[in-house]
DNA sequence: CGCTATGTTGATCCATATCAATAAGTGTGG
DNA sequence: CCACACTTATTGATATGGATCAACATAGCG
């Protein structure tokens, strides 16, 4: 009945050097669930039950206070999520929605507690896993405090092009209204942002983008590898 | 040579249930130095060389971009930083300042990655420390995108006074300057916030605040333990 | 005690949010 | 397959939070 996503699971670093005996008893009580669109998979503040692993689809990280909301990051296959809550078995700091039809991964966290405790290659995975997540969150932070929305913006279309290796023309990868919110700026001010853009070769066609000259863009973005880098 | 540091750094959560000799391999290599105010210990980009604690003094770990400069924590004794990095072997995503006179303990990067790809009960005390530090981030992220800068200094303000067992009145930890930095704004704009939450029972004369009326302050801070309780 | 850095205040400017209206997609059921 | 409804995107007008610039006050510090 749970299918073959033991394999999916265990190709993430997360998971990959661990024993075989200790993975089973990850899996042993995990399940796979199918999602549909837009279900709110966790809500912050909620005990962190499980390891969210996302198999298939597409996931949303957000966060609520003041009846104001902001998205703070995509989660696409393979991916885990709630990691850190799950280790310190405190409550989520985020709220996870579907975007699309989704295949999830649940991992009791107690199992991932108990294997973590005994099994010291897992503990050293998990270590990397956090220390990279840890150094997305710092960037963000950088990119946040430092720019204005329009450098965001840029470097943002720079970092999508890097992506897909450097493609002229290349689809965003997100609806308008959840880049807004990731960016931190609302949809009207993106719409703009994106005319403000226009001088430096950025074409829009919906969610097709064309960067004519790439230095162009980069001569105003000014992009960093200890902002933008994935890698770093 | 090397006076009594090993006792300080050792009392931290991430050294303290090591076995005394993984922790003497850590410490062989390792040296204390002292440093005056406003020293740049490390710059953003640099190679992470050493782990670094405070073991007296004050630290300051900001980031530049494009002539532009922010602040984003404050480290007192006793605790690291830029574990992260060390952990990687990848570069500093911040520079570190001292802000006054300053004792520090530096620890070879590669002996504190050696022990960790040995000893399991440091990989995990370093594991739960990154999920700490990560949650942090996460909080000040939600901080800085869901709040105005107005809500952000109300907030920090009550967080300070739980920081002193809930005191009426209390001394600002951070220059102003800085403080206005670590929030995100100006020093010009911070002045006017204060004078902003006069209406709610705030008096600030220099570094001193008061709260006259906690829940006052609270009914325009609305804090939430998912962004300003440190523990969770 | 004076110098320099920090903090305050006021005037103004600018970026971004908000509000409102329209347009363009997207999906659904007839 | 089209028509309708609903969501998302754009555009314009306006408001506002926050930045900038400038002047002055204040407080540390040598």
């Amino acid at each position: 009945m749970p299918d073959t996503f033991f394999e999916d699971v265990r190709s993430l670093h997360l998971f990959s050097k661990m024993s075989a005996d200790n993975f089973a008893d990850l899996m042993r009580a995990a399940y796979v669930q199918n999602f549909p669109p837009q279900i709110e998979l966790i809500s912050e503040g909620d005990p962190s039950d499980f390891l969210h692993v996302v198999l298939s689809g597409e996931v949303d990280l957000f966060a609520r206070w003041n009846n104001r909301e902001t998205s703070l990051a995509t989660l696409r296959p393979v991916s885990t999520f709630i990691l850190a809550a799950t280790i310190r078995d405190a409550p989520y700091l985020m709220s996870a929605r579907t975007l699309e039809k989704s295949r999830i991964a649940l991992i009791p966290s107690q199992d991932v507690r108990a294997v973590f405790d005994t099994d010291g290659d897992f503990a050293r995975a998990i270590v990397a896993e956090l220390a990279l997540a840890y150094r997305s969150v710092v960037k963000t932070q950088k990119d946040l405090k430092l720019r204005s929305s329009l450098e965001r913006l840029a470097n943002c279309l720079l970092r999508q092009q890097t992506r897909v290796d450097g493609a002229e023309e290349f689809t965003l990868p997100y609806e308008k209204r959840r880049l807004a919110s990731l960016l931190g700026m609302t949809p009207e001010n993106l719409s703009r942002a994106f005319k403000g853009l226009q001088p430096y070769g950025v074409r829009v066609a919906g969610s097709q983008i064309t960067i004519a000259d790439r230095k162009d863009l980069e001569s105003l973005a000014k992009p960093s590898p200890l902002i933008d880098d994935f890698l770093v």
